[in-house]
DNA sequence: CGTCGCGTTGACAAGGTTCAAATTTGGTGG
DNA sequence: CCACCAAATTTGAACCTTGTCAACGCGACG
């Protein structure tokens, strides 16, 4: 599906690429059939994307096929550039798609290498914005138990999985970070105490003792 | 609410505030008590925040109230970093909260004179994350109508606003991107069609021409 | 001791999904 | 060019998850 490959002239149009890849400016063109995959989850990230014509969608999938598309790139955007050495999501062509390709040459590390700061800026940037990928898929496809279990796990890797876990926001923070309606979040976490994935601790709601991790993963499918 | 101001010494967990600051390294410690606001939604971004205890909540608001709470922070978490040089979302104390809080001498500006590249990629993720904060946005409060407007608008203005909008992407791609299914989606159309909102082009239903785009604004809220 | 904020629970309503079927569109081969 | 078939889209009806409204309990605090 090679069409063509040259040393990218410095037209405009070339100029985002251009500086993303540093010096390593060999760009090659490449042309994707509707339907078809230009990269998918957790595959090695070798390239940044260009798209010259068509449309690409870039989408997380749940492990029953439940699929979020993060966004759809036209014309001119670019997409596929990671900040680690994966894919975070996958990429498909949805029409007939041409693309200016280029090779990345781990970019975080080139980056650093030249600039301490500069990385240190773009890696808070990019688990921000990992972190938003995770949330889309979370808002656009899971249940109100599933995000209420998402919730909880998160929160108890992000305190280092303490024996009680300890929320400092109220039940209406937790709803309008889920979604949902503050009786919604209530009403799961009755469920999943009545299921004994998870105890109160206390007199207070917002001390929890995680009974089982492994379940509550479950519901997080 | 100041609490003491010290140029910051070069302890482990200065190094990221550090770097992110380059040479610029004057921090001062700040605490905001439960429910105070750091900073609003389009207001001057002057800082960039690191949590030393307590809890932040970073959130945006529909018109009418709705909330859609991006992320909690926690101890040691980052947050307020901006690409332009407004907030694009607000911050909130969920509880008493300590920061320690590094002058933004404008990150994107410094790191362009010193890199080109990495302000390039620095944009690029930027670009990339705001979108993602108007989506969890859309993903976690806004109806279905106001969904496949929102979509719709969205679609219109990328392709810098064309008689007809040819949509590259079927049904199922737009109801997986607004976290619909399809039936909703075409329901949704319909309802804008019977409203004089938009007409259908030809015999596709993927040529759309937006008769009112300050109607589907509304829907907008 | 009364009030207020927060959380839970129940009953009911509603927006959206699911299931099913009709209709249209696009692609393919004759 | 047309016929035919598969895929996409629309529409209808029943259902269900979640939202809405209301009541209640509990603890904090004046």
């Amino acid at each position: 599906m090679l069409l063509r490959i040259n040393r990218a002239s410095r037209r405009p149009l070339d100029g985002h690429l251009a500086a993303l890849a540093g010096e390593q400016v060999f760009c090659s063109e490449f042309s994707y059939r509707r339907g078809t995959e230009v990269f998918g989850e957790g595959e090695e990230a070798e390239y940044v994307y260009q798209i010259l014509s068509g449309a690409v969608r870039t989408y997380k999938l749940l492990s029953d096929g439940r699929r979020q598309i993060n966004s759809f790139h036209l014309p001119g955007d670019m997409f596929g550039l990671e900040n680690g050495t994966t894919h975070r999501f996958s990429a498909e062509a949805v029409v007939e798609t041409r693309v200016r390709i280029t090779k990345r040459r781990s970019l975080l590390e080139t980056m650093t290498s030249r600039d301490e700061g500069a990385s240190s800026v773009l890696s808070l940037v990019t688990r921000t914005l990992q972190h938003a990928e995770n949330h889309m898929l979370l808002l656009g496809r899971k249940t109100a138990l599933e995000r209420v279990a998402a919730f909880l796990l998160e929160m108890d890797e992000r305190l280092v999985h303490p024996n009680v876990l300890t929320l400092p926001m109220s039940r209406r923070d937790i709803a309008d970070y889920l979604g949902l309606t503050i009786e919604t979040v209530s009403r799961a976490f009755s469920t999943l105490r009545d299921e004994e994935m998870l105890r109160f601790d206390g007199q207070t709601q917002r001390e929890i003792i995680l009974l089982d991790r492994e379940g509550l993963a479950e519901y997080d499918a």
